[in-house]
DNA sequence: TGTACATCAGTGAACGCGCGTTCACTGATGTAC
DNA sequence: TGTACATCAGTGAACGCGCGTTCACTGATGTAC
């Protein structure tokens, strides 16, 4: 029982914790924008007046959430882009399996893209463009696409981006069973995707 | 002033509708979720028990949004199926002019469709499926595509549908100036998929 | 190592407030004769 | 047309409840000497 002996500041951190999955939990069920300071706290096992010690607000609450899961999808992206030749389906596949053990916070991302308070949805819409902005990069390094404007290739990495990101939102919600499924969809549309920006050279 | 003899039914009508406006209003800055039945009578004017005599529930009344915003956009498909040749930009554009007038009832449908309560989630989803449907039945009167298997076709309309919603999301959103850039983008997508369904029978 | 003091995460009482829902009601509109 | 009665959308008082936030506090952990 070497950690029974525990730090106050590791205590603090573990509330902290316990207060950001408890919100994710309860915002699944409810939507972030109907839960209240006092059940938050009350899933942490705390007080309600404790809730201050490490939050202002519940809106300060949820901005952080939405500041972690991004950081948490970009580096893995950034680990994704060191294998040099990723083909885009073991790309599409990887973002998925980054997710699997995450349902609870990129289900809170995907939800408060659009429901939520405005500060939550201009802190996600901004995360989602740099997401773009990275895969523009991405797409600029393929040979077949060498001669393509920047808003061409920006109009590409917005679909895959946004297509992806309409099937976590059905992800996150399936059955474990549907998941695969979900996934292989997908890639397939992407493929789709990817044939039509092969050709769209040849039309004006 | 013709109008000033007004029936009990007609008075009743325009209390409801003061309801349903109302709603639409206030779930725009906050979403649906974080309403209060106080709150959404006091928009229409009327005492908060009144609000029993439209509705027994603030999510009865949420449902009947989403079925009519649905209704308003199936009835408008339909008018647009019965343009024979309509090609894919002009129907695009053609759904864009739909909802330009209506902002508030697409925003609402958009919002809830991943962030509100479970009721309203179905509610949305199985709509969307039926309007994806609908679309797999035009995709396969298309000459091009009439070796496709039915897996392939909900494919690509399902992509289609997925990008015009998603983009239907920003639109809402988005200032009147900006609205074009938004329309246009969705248009360029779209062909950009156009071009990958034809190309995707060269491919396994 | 022991003592005296500081820090601070979490407590619990208290506040005023808006909530959903009940209930008996009002009075204008509608209907039957 | 006139009268007597029925309907029913909207009213207003009342209820118990959970809310966010304030405040003074407790007591374990941490630090200085």
């Amino acid at each position: 029982m070497s950690d029974q002996v525990e730090s106050r500041v590791e205590r603090k951190e573990r509330t902290r914790q316990a207060l950001l999955e408890g919100t994710l939990t309860l915002a699944a069920e409810r939507g972030f924008a109907a839960l209240s300071l006092r059940e938050v706290a009350r899933s942490a096992g705390i007080v309600p007046t404790a809730f201050y010690r490490h939050f202002t607000s519940l809106d300060e609450l949820g901005t952080t959430l939405v500041d972690e899961s991004v950081r948490q999808l970009r580096v893995a992206l950034r680990d994704l882009r060191r294998t040099p030749d990723a083909r885009l389906a073991e790309t599409v596949r990887f973002v998925f399996t980054q997710i699997a053990g995450r349902d609870a916070l990129y289900g809170f991302l995907i939800r408060e893209r659009h429901g939520g308070s405005a500060a939550l949805r201009r802190a996600i819409s901004i995360e989602m463009q740099l997401l773009t902005r990275e895969l523009v990069v991405d797409l600029s390094r393929l040979r077949a696409l060498d001669s393509w404007s920047p808003d061409d290739l920006e109009l590409a990495a917005d679909l895959i981006v946004s297509t992806v990101a309409g099937h976590i939102a059905d992800y996150v919600a399936a059955l474990p069973r549907d998941r695969p499924e979900i996934v292989e969809r997908t890639v397939s549309q992407v493929r789709l995707i990817a044939l039509g920006i092969a050709a769209w050279r040849s039309t004006p």
